[in-house]
DNA sequence: TTTATTGCTGTGGTTTTCCGCAAGGGTTTG
DNA sequence: CAAACCCTTGCGGAAAACCACAGCAATAAA
């Protein structure tokens, strides 16, 4: 027993085929593929429609959209998309993506049945996500577990997201009390933010406030 | 007439699968393919001893080497270190990289006869790329080629590149002039180190150091 | 050769950031 | 209830960054 009618999300298409390749290797009879996600949101709710819905999503998380007006223009957004129109429909992302609060928020609030990371092998942890998503399990495979297991990662809360994206858009720090102060965000005192600057440098190892945010950046953070 | 034994450079396994399955389908006799770069420029040497070298290498250009020890790490050293094992290797740059400085590096510097930019329609790209280079001819993607056109790009001379590097390393300004002085490089006052500091932020159109450093690191400069 | 231009550097003064201290408010703990 | 603690905020002084001005040297133009 395994699943029979299968859709892939990827745009690049030297992927798409390779991981199309793979699940009709694996015995899957139905194998379809989108590189847009309008279109694969489309495909879904059309076989939705005719009664042939698909079993599982496996869907990359990144697209090109540069040249098209999309509503849907990341993995994420077809991912919720698609769990409203098929709530049942099984989901697996497939993704160079290895950072926990995103692989996490896709886990814990998107509810994905399995994470899995390209890679040297990501094919055949694909195969074996597809096994246990099956059996109605959850998987992760062994880049995305190491990755979730981490402890004390360096993870902003909205606040210091905030913080530092103003200052990275060049905001000076009373031009940043003013900011919070007109959006009602606290604490908003130039000494405050002067002070959560400060802990943030101490918390990145960073000497300067420059290098803090090449660090931020550099680790994907804003 | 046709390639008949090319190597495909390429770390992750999804990718690899298409690529081969692709040059297979244009009907060349021998595809073999590295997930490594140093295994990549071993299969080359080897070919080359055995009197049955390779004729096109494709790589990519990032490589993952975090379990391993590895002397090549990045596509552009496998390229460097396998155009001095075999001059007459034809070599077509299959990545998803889209930067002008490095595209014009590789076609200018390292000899590259096609750059192809992975996407939605890279494979079509990549079977155009070989049949020019089989032809002695040059090849740029579409992408490759609107990049390399782009005029006015922001970009770093050496001496840009090191001042912003120290400068988001958590270098002060007088910090990186005694530097700069240790090392022989000029200008190195502290009044020239804020001018040029100051010129990069007008080019840049950056209100702050900040941002400055936020606008070069995500633009992939540093 | 003279003149103009450009870039490097120093000086002095302003702005911004940084940091220690302390007061005040709120919560937790004994 | 009081003591202890944490966080915000303001203040003042030090450090760093910023900026306008000017001198100087090397180079280019007349």
């Amino acid at each position: 027993m395994k699943f029979t009618k299968v859709l892939v999300a990827e745009d690049t298409d030297s992927n798409n085929f390779g991981i199309v390749a793979k699940l009709k290797n694996l015995g899957i009879d139905t194998v379809e593929h989108a590189q847009y996600c309008d279109n694969a949101h489309l495909k879904i709710k059309k076989a939705l429609l005719v009664g042939e819905p698909y079993q599982l999503l496996v869907s990359d998380l990144s697209f090109d959209n540069s040249n098209r007006k999309s509503k849907l223009s990341s993995g994420e957004e077809l991912i919720e998309a698609a769990k409203t129109t098929q709530p049942n429909l099984k989901v697996i992302v497939f993704s160079v993506i290895d950072k926990q609060t995103i692989i996490k928020n896709l886990l814990d609030n998107l509810k994905v049945n399995a994470y899995v990371c390209k890679g040297l092998n990501g094919l055949n942890e694909l195969e074996k996500a597809i096994e246990k998503v099956y059996q109605n399990q959850q998987f992760t495979c062994p880049v995305a577990t190491s990755v979730l297991k981490q402890q004390n990662v360096l993870a902003l809360n909205k606040y210091e997201q905030q913080l530092l994206q103003l200052l990275a858009t060049g905001y000076k720090q009373n031009e940043i009390s003013e900011h919070f102060k007109l959006h009602k965000i606290a604490p908003n005192s130039v000494r405050s933010i002067e002070a959560h600057i400060s802990k943030l440098k101490d918390t990145f190892d960073a000497k300067t406030t420059h290098q803090l945010v090449y660090m931020v950046t550099s680790l994907g953070l804003l």
